[in-house]
Order: C-alpha cells, then sequence, then structure tokens
DNA sequence: TTGCACATTAACTAGTTAGTTAACTACACA
DNA sequence: TGTGTAGTTAACTAACTAGTTAATGTGCAA
C-alpha cells in the first residue's frame, strides 16, 4: 500500500486529433464519466466514510484498479464528487444575491431556483452538510479553491451589496433593519433545511412521498412573500 | 468473526443491594458511562462510518473488549449514540409547541430554547442530519421507539393543535393563513441549519468563533419577532 | 505489420477493523 | 477461607479495504 504514488492524473493523448471512430475504449473519457457518476451515486449513499470503492467500481460496471488508474486515491475521487456537488449549492445564489434586481424579486428568484435545483438532486444538502461535518478539511480546501477560480472573494461582495440595499431601504422605512448575514442565513436555513432534514420532516409531519411534493408546492408559492414579511417594520 | 452471538446486554448484579463500597470496578455503572461518553465524543467527530471502535476504546480508557462487553456491537454502540442525542433535539420543540401560551410567546420560548440548547451542543445537528441521510435505517427504528414511549403520536397532536391556533388567529385577521406544517418547518429550519451548517456559513460570512458568538446573540434576540413577522396578513 | 501509448483487468499485498477468547482481578458473601 | 460472579485485559482471528503490479487488450500511426 502506500509507496510513493506518483501516477499522471490523466493522460491527455493527442490534444482531440477530433473524436471520431466509436471503438469501446474510453471515446471521449466516457469510462470517466461513467465512473464519476458511479462515485456520485455511491457516495451521497454513503458518504465518503462509509462508501467503497469495490461498491463504487461494481455500480460503474468496471475493475476496482481503474478507479486508481483515473483518480488516484479515494480522497481525490470522493473529493471530486464533493466540489461538483457543492459548485450546484453555491454559486447560484451568489449570483442571484448580487443582480441589481428589486430585492423582492432577488428572494423569490432564489427561492425558485433553490426549490427547483434541489428538487432535481434532494440529496444533495445532507450529503454536503454530512462531509462538511465529518471531513472538516474538505471545507476548507474547497474555499479556497472556489476563491482561486471566480471573483477573488464573490460571497463577501455580494453581501457588502446586499448590505447596502437593505440599509437604503431600511433609511426609506420599507424595511426593518436587519443585516445582511441574519437575512441571508434565513434565506438558506428557510429553502435548503427542509431538503437536509426530509426524513425527519416528513415523519414528523406524517406524509409520504406525493404529500412531500405537495408540501414544496406551497412552500414555493408561499416562502418568497414570508420572507420578505420578516423585513417589514 | 460473527458467530451466533448470545451474550447478555449488561447484567445486574444483585439489584443494587446499596451502592456503598467505592473499589474501583464499575462503580454504579461508571465504566459503561465513561464508554458512552467517548462513543458520544468519536461519533459525533466522525460520524458512525468512520469512528473506530479503537479509537473509542482510548477515548474511554478501556480495552476494546470492553466496548463489546458491555454494547455487543458497534451498531448497538451507535445506535445509542444517536438516540440520546436525537432526545435532545426532538421533545423540547414539540413541548413548547403544544403549550397552551400564545403563539408569540411560544414563537420566543423555541427560538430561546433552540439556539441554547444548541449553543451548549453544537455539533448535535450536523451529526444527526448526516447519520439520517447515510443511514436512514436509523430513523426508522428511532421513530418507532420514540413513538413507544410518551404519547404516542404526539408529534402529530401538537402540529394539530398549533394549526388550530394558528387558524383561529387567521380568522380574526391576525395572521395570514399558514399550514401549521409550512410554520413548523419554518421554526425548525431556522434556528438548527445554521448550527448544522456553521462551517460553511463561518466562511461564508468571513466571522470566527467570536463572530459566531456575538452572530447567534443577534439571532437570538432578532429572530422570534422576525419569525411572527412571517404570519402577518 | 509492427510498434506504441492508452485502457483495462485479475491477482495480489499490507494494513485495518470489528468482534472473540481465555485468562486474570477484585469484590461479595457464605 | 473459599467460591462464584462481574469487570477487565492482552492477544488473537477472520474478513475487509485501499492501493499496487504485471500482464493483456485495443486502436492508431508510421
Amino acid at each position: 500500500m502506500a509507496a510513493t504514488k506518483t501516477r499522471a492524473k490523466k493522460p491527455a493523448t493527442v490534444p482531440a486529433p477530433a473524436p471520431v471512430s466509436g471503438t469501446a475504449k474510453n471515446r471521449d473519457g466516457e469510462t470517466e464519466r461513467r465512473i464519476l457518476s458511479a462515485a456520485r451515486t455511491v457516495f451521497i449513499r454513503r458518504g465518503s466514510g462509509g462508501a467503497r470503492m469495490q461498491e463504487i467500481a461494481a455500480e460503474a460496471g468496471v475493475n476496482q484498479a481503474l478507479l486508481h488508474y483515473y483518480f488516484g486515491t479515494k480522497d481525490r475521487l470522493s473529493l471530486a464528487v464533493f466540489r461538483e456537488s457543492a459548485a450546484k449549492l453555491f454559486p447560484g445564489i451568489l449570483r442571484i444575491l448580487s443582480s441589481d434586481a428589486t430585492i423582492e424579486t432577488r428572494v423569490e428568484q432564489v427561492v425558485h431556483h433553490y426549490i427547483d435545483t434541489l428538487r432535481a438532486h434532494p440529496f444533495l444538502p445532507g450529503f454536503v452538510l454530512g462531509e462538511m461535518n465529518f471531513n472538516p478539511g474538505r471545507m476548507v480546501s474547497l474555499a479556497s479553491e472556489m476563491a482561486s477560480l471566480g471573483v477573488p472573494d464573490a460571497p463577501r461582495r455580494a453581501l457588502a451589496a446586499l448590505g447596502r440595499d437593505l440599509a437604503h431601504r431600511a433609511k426609506r422605512g420599507d424595511f426593518r433593519p436587519v443585516t445582511a448575514d441574519q437575512f441571508m442565513v434565513n434565506l438558506a436555513s428557510l429553502c435548503v433545511f427542509p431538503f437536509a432534514a426530509r426524513p425527519m420532516l416528513a415523519h414528523l409531519l406524517g406524509i409520504d412521498d406525493d404529500g412531500w411534493e405537495r408540501f414544496l408546492n406551497v412552500r414555493r408559492a408561499e416562502l418568497p412573500q414570508q420572507i420578505l414579511n420578516t423585513l417589514r417594520p
């Protein structure tokens, strides 16, 4: 095991000579994508502590050694899945919050964006929260990486802009004074938590899958106004 | 490994002949409590998938075999921790919500109760959500157990009572019509999510531990009114 | 056709892990 | 004083896990 480890990440044939022939190998990276997709399934189901390379290989229909050929270590593979998952959660809200639409419009957009996205990927919040808790190192490496891509500190800029807008509207008497921090946390809580806690909530409310969909429909329609109400003087 | 497994759970000397002498053995169950406390630490830190019996034994300062002597299997031990953790989260809100105080009072009590409890046990929400997601079976066995203790279906009774109160106040024109389901989920989201997502939020908001405490102080003071505002017509 | 680089596999290895066993200790009580 | 019983341990085991290796397959270019 261990040893020194010097395998290259993923070699680059000739830089795309034209994706012609359809043989059976790794035509334009299909195997790699199959592995990543299998990893997504297994890691999200079991967490990166509980996932087994074996199970991922089986799910992808390939040999276990191939996982190491493409991704090196389990840690790198699970990091790839975590990164990809976080990328589905974070950029959206920041982009919307820093637009120049009215607060009212932005709130509605955030709610709709989250509920629609998470309906399509319902296990994302539980996975990301679980990883963050049981493997805090992940958060750090992800954060520095997100910072290097995109605008250096998009989050703080978005919050500052939101804060100015809230303060302006507060001075006009439209809103009570609420900090951008608290408001952003309220938004994220109300949109994301129900998905992370679904098993518990569904049981507490005594609803099945259909009931849950109806619950989300009501929420999508009513939450924006309720959130705006929190701001009323 | 495995075999048939027939060890008794925890024998019962003579039914408490008086807890006199203070020898060094398991005087009134101290060892068992030390193990459970160590298990709490390790399971909450690593999740039940990532926790190692070795690490728990070391943390408790005992031999690994003693863990099996008292709790049989890792699964039973982690279930004990999960049960205990969930018991810190659930009963409180239900008890408060089904009191006969005004909605306004109840909301304030819930917010204060959660923020104070979770400040004392900040890793609880992350742990419970993570377990629930990566080990859904847990939720089921817990649920049936909670149902057998306490009033059979306390949750549904509490929700029904809350729903009646909300409807009554809505008819009087105090509130907009909001279902008890949505309202309870709002409450839980706004109180619990910030603790579960703390690493992410603290980074996004760019605050350290002191900043986090200040953030919670503000939240504890302002959240009740904001929640009540969601109900305004 | 051959040579070559990428892709894929079966079989293996070294290190971990949950769980077991058998022996030892210390008390309570006869 | 002796004996049974609960508590505790060191040492062990069987299964499992991530990662390695060496050999093989496969398409492409010279």
